[in-house]
DNA sequence: TATATAATTTAGGATTCCCTAAAAAAAGTA
DNA sequence: TACTTTTTTTAGGGAATCCTAAATTATATA
């Protein structure tokens, strides 16, 4: 974990690369990630020996290597903040698929966990049900909490106001009807993992936790 | 220009802080570049004189730097790369302050002009009425354009749906009551410099620009 | 199994970016 | 102006990241 924020961009591009070419538990040999990643075989070998001091892959000369456990977590990070990069990118900002990928495979190497987090909540991804390796406690505290939220990660009790929802004509013409629109004050009553009680100007009522995950709300 | 891509984050904070320190016309001296760059003296003098090789600065023995026109131009991409990105980490995301500052710093370097276009378009600045630096012509093709954009940059008989209205409570509500909410189509019948004519369900009306712009609408 | 072929590693070189220490130039002072 | 102090540059070294060429190991085939 402490070796992570050290990484260079080449030396997490060849985790990355190694845990893409993890089949089964085989061993990833030298010219495949060679071939992958436009590199000559020695620079390869090279890299895989510095890794291994790290102690981030296994490497046995000859016979190529695969990731430790510390090795897989560095992976697993990057893998997820690449995803989540390429969704904004082409989801929200409509960057071409190409272009976010190559874009994102950049970015990836300078996230913080803390963007990473808040970026994940913005998509409307609820960060507690992704893999444990990133289930961290949202805080939701007046001062440090992200200005924008699904409203499927909001506490029970608290106030906010409606921003902008991620739906259809249809959808978002029934929300519009119980009151929930951009600049509507809304307030989360209760909620179960699928039944969300709100309440608007309009009165009470309840919506389920993927349409609630479309509500963006700011504090 | 041809140079910008091939520049390295070291090289690109280098002009980026040379052009910090300038004031007037004065040359700016190694000292305080190495005190802002936090790096000794003689790595300034090693990086000037690489970037003057490459015709960034204008370095003279003894006499400090200061940046060519092609090295401006590399200011100008940077500085604006990293205005629009804190300001999408903090506004949006909801970034503290010091940490968005610190990831806009290693993302800078890494975001390409379309991505930064497309992110400038986001937050609801108009890239035309940017530095002439910027001055790309925004391209509405069904195929390539951005899902979302500010209706102050659509095209005159162009539909979109609205998605997002960045405003208070009070300007939602009389938006609302002309028909312009999340879900529901517009249409820009025609605008000038300051006044936007739209059509929507409930009929025809104009807006001014700053209104305009923010209104998110997707094509 | 012996040998030819393919894969991998080692050796050595270049560039970038960082350093320290010493030399050189500029600036301040008596 | 001569001398001291400060600033800047040069010289040389180390780590990371790439390379090519040669040596080594593994694999496939006869």
């Amino acid at each position: 974990m402490a070796s992570m924020d050290a990484l260079s961009e080449s030396a997490e591009m060849m985790i990355k690369n190694i845990n893409e070419l993890a089949a089964d538990d085989k061993r990833v040999r030298t010219s495949d990630l060679a071939a992958k990643t436009d590199l000559k075989p020695a620079t390869v070998t090279e890299m895989i020996q510095r890794l291994g001091d790290l102690g981030l892959v296994d490497y046995e000369a000859y016979h190529g290597v695969h990731l430790t456990k510390q090795g897989q977590h560095v992976a697993d990070v990057i893998e997820h903040r690449f995803n989540i990069l390429e969704r904004f990118l082409t989801e929200i900002l409509g960057v071409e698929t190409n272009e976010a990928s190559e874009v994102a495979c950049r970015m990836e190497h300078v996230l913080t966990r803390d963007v990473e987090h808040k970026l994940t909540t913005f998509l409307g991804i609820d960060p507690k049900k992704e893999s444990e390796l990133f289930c961290h406690k949202i805080n939701i505290d007046e001062n440090e909490s992200p200005k924008y939220l699904p409203l499927s990660n909001y506490v029970k009790g608290k106030k906010g106001t409606v921003k902008l929802i991620f739906e259809d004509k249809q959808l978002s013409k029934i929300l519009n009807e119980q009151g929930i629109q951009p600049g509507n004050t809304i307030m989360l009553k209760n909620n179960d993992d699928n039944v969300y009680s709100v309440e608007t100007d309009k009165g009470n009522f309840s919506i389920d936790r993927k349409t609630a995950s479309k509500i963006i709300v700011q504090n």
